[in-house]
DNA sequence: TCTCAAATATGATCGCGATCATATGAGTGT
DNA sequence: ACACTCATATGATCGCGATCATATTTGAGA
């Protein structure tokens, strides 16, 4: 059954976007690509039209989830508050691809590495930008992303719950009193 | 072919000990039992006498990993150097368990998240003790452990070895500058 | 309207890896 | 020494998932 050439193009959208979700989720190795066309509503066999394979579809993954969180940034305070929110930790599926993929790029092919370096430099560029501080901005801002992700998947890491609030919160609070 | 007590004991050890390295080299998902079984100097049959399971193994291998790397830490200057150096970045197998594995342990089974768990909470409690300022230590040992992991695991991420250093030696000299 | 190619669906294939079954042979207690 | 148990080795099994082959349907261009 082919489709309206618009209409496959929705169809490409909707399989990065469900693969962006569902690895943030899940992780990579944990998502088949059966599961990712079902979540976009179509079945496995169409996917190799799209994509090259599995890792090509993990790159463009993470370049389209990169850009599409690009939005946010502009108010710092906010930005931290936001960041190292409960809600962002316990919605992984919705937040921070660096922060649920980084670790995990390191095991993938260049593509994939190069889409995530795109990523971090551009979020890593944003957050020099939102740094009031004049001398030292970038240096403030690659501090201050470092903190972000290392806390919001350390809080994810923790089983109890004390703890990760514990550990969002203390940070939280640890980079508003230098600075 | 049996074998001693004590030579089990130390195969047990020695299986653990290739886990543990693998697992923080190439990831959980990329390591089979065979290749553990294997760096390990046995094949992969007697794995099950020794593990229930390769998510058994998992959960093991952190606890013992977060209880190997328990001993550093005094010097808190040295060991944040010692910790964002490029050395630490390149060489996972041997780093730090937690930079290496703790975004993983969220797709993993409460065992190994327990385990994940009581290791982030003896070295918080650890880099607590090394803060020389008496009030908000833990504080002070939260945020900037918080830092370390976020930087290490941004600076192996990146595939810019420029970016990579600048990652490390930023979050270093941003960590310094206030506190 | 009439082809024709393209997009998707359905249904193999194929290898890999976790787990289990059986064999082997050497420690261990008597 | 002897029987016996246990740790390990060898060799299945079994399911899952990436990838590919073929069929089907319908947009797109003439």
């Amino acid at each position: 059954m082919r489709v309206t050439q618009e209409q496959m193009r929705e169809n490409r959208r909707r399989i990065l976007a469900a693969a962006s979700r569902l690895y943030r989720d899940k992780g990579y190795d944990a998502v088949g690509v059966a599961e990712v066309m079902k979540a976009a509503g179509l079945t496995h066999g169409g996917f190799y039209g799209h994509f090259a394979s599995k890792e090509d579809l993990m790159a463009q993954a993470i370049a389209q989830a990169a850009t599409e969180v690009a939005g946010r940034g502009g108010d710092l305070p906010a930005f931290v508050a936001t960041y190292l929110s409960p809600a962002h930790r316990d919605d992984a599926a919705d937040g921070c691809p660096m922060a649920a993929l980084a670790a995990d790029v390191r095991h993938r092919p260049a593509a994939a590495r190069a889409a995530m370096t795109t990523g971090i430099r551009a979020q890593i560029d944003r957050l020099t930008e939102a740094v009031p501080d004049a001398a030292d901005r970038r240096r403030e801002a690659i501090g201050t992303y470092a903190a972000l992700i290392g806390a919001l998947i350390l809080a994810r890491a923790v089983d109890d719950p004390a703890l990760s609030d514990e550990i969002l919160d203390e940070t939280r609070a640890w980079m508003a009193s230098d600075a």
